[in-house]
DNA sequence: TGACTTTATAAAGCCCCTTTCCTAACCCCT
DNA sequence: AGGGGTTAGGAAAGGGGCTTTATAAAGTCA
């Protein structure tokens, strides 16, 4: 809420090496043009990179008859970051180097036993631990962890306020977290987690309004707003899944009827699939994955009940997405997650056509609708990215120069 | 987009002369602990609104045993603002002192045939003219004029993109407007003047994030995101009237099915009367504010039909405003426009279940739902706020200091 | 009247960005 | 090989802003 020029440092800083890493080589006065910054500023902000080895000077490149352009790139090894996904029935850990190339990877499963947070946080800590041996990084060099965890977090206090999968309440899972993993953490959701990912690496960057939905088992949206993510008051912005788009509709796990979620999330498809064509092949009644899969499939064949399935569900989301294309007036809206990616183009293009029909003519007009160009998980490279920010901004923090001079009693001075 | 510490100068100047202005007299020390800024910072902006006669010193205040606080208080004729209110069917003016009370009030019909640009401007220009003769002001005096006009507006060029009831496309209003108007000219559409209106007066005073429903003839929402207003990237974000939540509901005139405004809107309202009750003595077929009003004294008397029509309201407003509940996180909802009004608390308490009912627990704790505290025409204070606003923003422009050393050539040096 | 409080203003310090000036580095041409 | 010409990059100066600290101003209370 409260801005200081300091924000306007770190804003910049994001933008300097979001640009870097989306551009290596490239020379500052490239930079310059793409932030709108002066040749200036972006120099000291290379030079405060390039000073945290985060950053390189790889060469030179020609001038038009001056002096040549010196080049920077990402020093990848200059920095390792974690992403962890913790999902229903799997935690996901990502070791990334600073160029957001995957060096190593670790799952594990969690049972449908395993609720306990302890038992969740152990998952976790075997992964990272994992993944810091595999890639033989030393510990040092890791900037940081960002943990993507479902539900309501209170990113402040590292407090998960609600996980519906495990009925957790309040858990003070960053507390829990610290006990095994030394290194910095931050804790949000999946939803802020791939919209993050989006606005630094994927579909949205650069753009000041972007709306990054989620279709996975879950459905929600991440919102980029005025060029930064938008957490509402209580950090639980972003729940679209759980809009009202048939009024008296399907019920859906939150106790009510008719949310986007129960059309267009996994099961909604499912569902969807079973009331068109209940004997079909396709289904793979207790199996999303494999069900999704199939209907992927089943539309390269251009089998009559997938591409009328994922119309149908084109149409669900068409309505939904309009929706939120009137009310944000984006830029752009990208749809990520799994569904997203197994259906692919050929979703997309169905659901930019619903939008289409759904939306008004002037929002429409000033939106795209993609694909999320991300290929491994968001959920991972969003929550690095998390890590990423913080080790940025810490960068600022001023350098502990506390007076050298002791603090001399008045009342007994020097003679 | 780029954000410079003069924007921030800028919030800090709105922050300081909107606390003054909801709490008149007040002290530096009262504005600093509000603001959260330093003594020092309130001080210079307190001086600079002095400067500028915006704001007087009107005597002191006691202090536990120190020197006494100077209080400031605004200065209700140090200028004047003009909101302009253009709809469907009327033209409303109102000329504001900067207590924002009313000095004087202008309306002019617009009736049906009158569609023509030149038409509406011609009746805004003369109710513009007869405020400023009622209140016998100066034009000296006028810091602006602010124009709510309907539908898609450019505020940068002045351009009327798209106004629905006249079927105006990309008419250059702003050009039009200035040949008959001299005062300095800020154009925007209701939906927004009324969120700025609440951010500055009303409910959303000193919250960052905030959702003004607009329950007029035709639906919309104003948002308040970050502590300001969110405009999206072409400025048309907020329709939310457009929201579909009966997939294949009630044909809108936006031409699709089941939008929140055919339920909500006046229309709408009228129209689910006449499903409940056909014959019902409510209902007057061609006056929605007869229909309104009945409506409401019917509450008032207990009449079971008005009752069940508003609960019936309030379901589809629920679950409309639930969903921006969900996706938002606002601190607060905020029902404005003259159905609401008429309606009143009955409604709000109808509208407060029935939220509660769809939306997630999490962000509906931190959620208020309140009625609009403005008593007024909340697009023309909104308008009016609007110029408030431009006129406090030309204070920061550097003041014409050009350079004054005329530029010597180059090839011709003094000797 | 003097000590103590509290408020308001002035000064100094720090942060940030930009503009301007100057040096560095390279090209090409003579 | 040695000058222009040209472009890049850095240092310094300048302009905004905000805060902390010191100082002046204006009371109260003993």
């Amino acid at each position: 809420m409260k801005r200081t020029s300091r924000d306007i440092r770190t804003t910049n800083r994001y933008q300097v090496l979001r640009q870097i890493i989306a551009e290596s080589p490239t020379s500052r006065q490239e930079l310059a043009a793409a932030t709108g910054l002066s040749l200036a500023t972006v120099a000291t902000l290379v030079g405060e990179l390039l000073d945290l080895r985060m950053i390189t000077e790889v060469g030179f490149e020609d001038s038009a008859g001056g002096r040549p352009r010196g080049l920077v790139a990402v020093n990848a090894s200059g920095g390792a970051l974690i992403g962890v996904d913790i999902a229903e029935t799997y935690v996901h850990v990502e070791l990334f180097d600073l160029a957001l190339n995957v060096l190593a990877r670790a799952e594990e499963d969690v049972r449908p036993g395993e609720s306990l947070p302890e038992q969740v946080v152990g998952h976790v800590a075997a992964a990272v631990g994992s993944v810091v041996a595999q890639a033989g990084i030393e510990g040092a060099r890791v900037l940081g962890v960002g943990v993507s965890v479902p539900g309501q977090v209170d990113r402040a206090t590292g407090i998960s306020e609600y996980a519906p999968n495990w009925d957790w309440h309040d858990v003070p899972l960053l507390d829990l977290l610290t006990e095994h993993i030394a290194y910095p953490l931050y804790l949000d959701n999946p939803l802020r987690a791939g919209a993050v990912a989006e606005l630094w690496f994927g579909a949205a960057r650069g753009r000041g309004n972007a709306v990054v939905v989620n279709l996975g088992t879950g459905v929600g949206a991440g919102l980029i707003l005025g060029g930064g993510l938008h957490r509402g008051v209580s950090n639980s912005a972003g729940e679209w899944g759980h809009t009202t788009i048939v009024l008296d509709g399907r019920l859906c796990r939150c106790g009510n009827h008719g949310c986007v979620e129960t059309y267009v999330g996994a099961p909604g498809i499912m569902l969807n699939l079973r009331e068109l064509s209940p004997g079909s092949t396709l289904l793979h009644p207790e199996d999303q994955t494999a069900t999704i899969d199939a209907l992927s499939r089943g539309m390269l064949e251009q089998d009559p009940v997938a591409l009328k399935v994922v119309r149908d569900t084109a149409r669900y989301l068409g309505a939904g997405i309009a929706s939120l294309v009137n009310i944000f007036n984006p830029e752009v809206v990208v749809l990520s997650s799994w569904v997203a990616a197994t259906l692919g183009e050929p979703l997309v293009a169905e659901v930019r056509e619903a939008v289409a029909r759904h939306a008004l003519p002037r929002p429409m007009a000033a939106t795209e609708i993609v694909l999320s160009p991300i290929p491994t998980d968001p959920a991972c490279l969003g929550a690095a990215t998390f890590a990423l920010e913080g080790a940025l901004q810490s960068v600022g923090q001023r350098n502990g120069k506390k007076r050298t001079t002791p603090a001399r009693s008045r009342t007994a001075p020097p003679s």
